[in-house]
DNA sequence: ATATGACTAATGGTATGACATATAGTAAAA
DNA sequence: TTTTACTATATGTCATACCATTAGTCATAT
């Protein structure tokens, strides 16, 4: 009774969504629809593929929900494709480090992987504006930290802008996810706030430095003990700095 | 007329089905929710939360576009929460390509920048299991190859095979997911298929070599002449191995 | 002239109620 | 013991109506 396996597939017959969902993504991939661009009214949709406004506002959902459509309401407003803000990326990350299903020490280590080589890149491709930039962030947040209000923002937007000098996306995007999912990590508290918060612009200038000089095993150096310090990876940075590391 | 600035603070007054996605990814957030756990049907949970069906179903398809619900039909069946699986994060950078606000060239190079300490990982940490899961990898695409049925899919196991041997589900699911927005990439055809797949091999092969013979050198430098071939990147992975790059 | 305010039209958001479809489990029939 | 039929419980879809938000128009008052 089992002569035929293989010779059949599976019927697709998932929910009639989910085929809206693949016509409009085809149209995005093949370029029918660019970033910008308005789709009808959810009536006219309707109409057009068929289906109830449910349905097709089913389908909408999901495309917001991945990012891909902006909703907007009133006169003027309607369905707006977009590409996905790299917030999706970030919340995903952030969903599964909550689910379990990674770790938050994990995340700190990937990052520092993706980080000593945004550090090359950097000092290969930092401009003035970007190492303007990196001052001015460090003085932003030494003010904020003598009145008092520093907070983990002012040390993700280094980092950002960091990966901003390495002049990729895709690293900056990377930077930011990781940053999102990691600030809610269980970082035990070694020492007091303020102080972690001087030590940690002290780090970051150690780091622009580098960056400034074109030194870039210095500033892999710099980067690690950094990690070294503010996450729970301790000397397992090691392992990313083949023997050349050290907690000065 | 101006004087009051920033006392006030604009209205959340958003969509009720957001507010819905609120609470229950609270809930998630807070452990009350989780992995496996089925919640309430959907009629029952509008009448918790005191909306229509249809209401309700809208934040249920954004939490399943997220990832973070798997819904079934039938008897048993219902909203099951789940840790989002990879390809969500795999299909985001596939739209930010298509939408072209990510360069395949940025991504192609912060995978070669994620793969280079993947390597300095994987020659630390790779156990016996996982260099002959590499091995064995390389045989099967050898054997594809001289069937004519390889294909890139062979590739990119090797790729996330490397990963996992650098123990961080973190950077696996990078590779996973990068791989598969740069599979879409444009990358010129300098050979024949047949001759790029057999180079393709035999540099996968000189890196499962050298993480057997855990020289990180060896490794990175295999990985860079790799990227340099097989992607658009040129002799721009110099960038990411500071001075110390030959195209052998 | 210039605000102000009322009106209008377009669009997404929500509500009701009904029926269709998928599926696990159970009981009856072969 | 196997098959078939049925049932209960879910989600999927539909039709229709009305509400809420918003850009624009235009008349009106200052």
């Amino acid at each position: 009774m089992t002569t035929v396996e293989g010779i059949f597939s599976p019927v697709s017959g998932g929910r009639i969504s989910s085929e809206i969902v693949g016509q409009i993504e085809a149209a995005i991939a093949s370029g029918s629809l660019q970033q910008g661009d308005r789709l009808p009214s959810e009536r006219e949709l309707a109409e057009i593929f068929g289906v109830s406004r449910i349905t097709l506002r089913d389908a909408l959902r999901t495309m917001e929900a991945l990012g891909l459509l902006d909703i907007r309401v009133g006169a003027s407003g309607g369905a707006f494709v977009q590409a996905p803000p790299s917030e999706v990326v970030e919340k995903t990350f952030g969903h599964m480090v909550r689910l379990a299903s990674l770790d938050p020490d994990e995340i700190a280590e990937a990052r520092l992987a993706a980080e000593l080589n945004i550090g090359n890149l950097a000092v290969k491709r930092a401009t003035p504006e970007d190492i303007e930039a990196l001052s001015n962030a460090i003085d932003m947040g030494r003010k904020a930290l003598a009145e008092g209000s520093y907070d983990t923002s002012y040390s993700r937007e280094f980092h950002v802008l960091l990966a901003r000098a390495a002049h990729n996306r895709a690293l900056e995007i990377l930077v930011q996810s990781f940053g999102g999912a990691f600030s809610m990590a269980a970082v035990r508290a070694r020492e007091p706030a303020d102080v972690a918060h001087r030590r940690s612009l002290d780090e970051h200038e150690r780091i622009a430095k580098a960056v400034i000089a074109r030194d870039a095993e210095a500033v892999g150096r710099a980067l690690a003990d950094h990690f070294a310090r503010s996450t729970n990876l301790g000397s397992r940075v090691e392992d990313l700095l083949g023997s050349a590391y050290s907690e000065d």
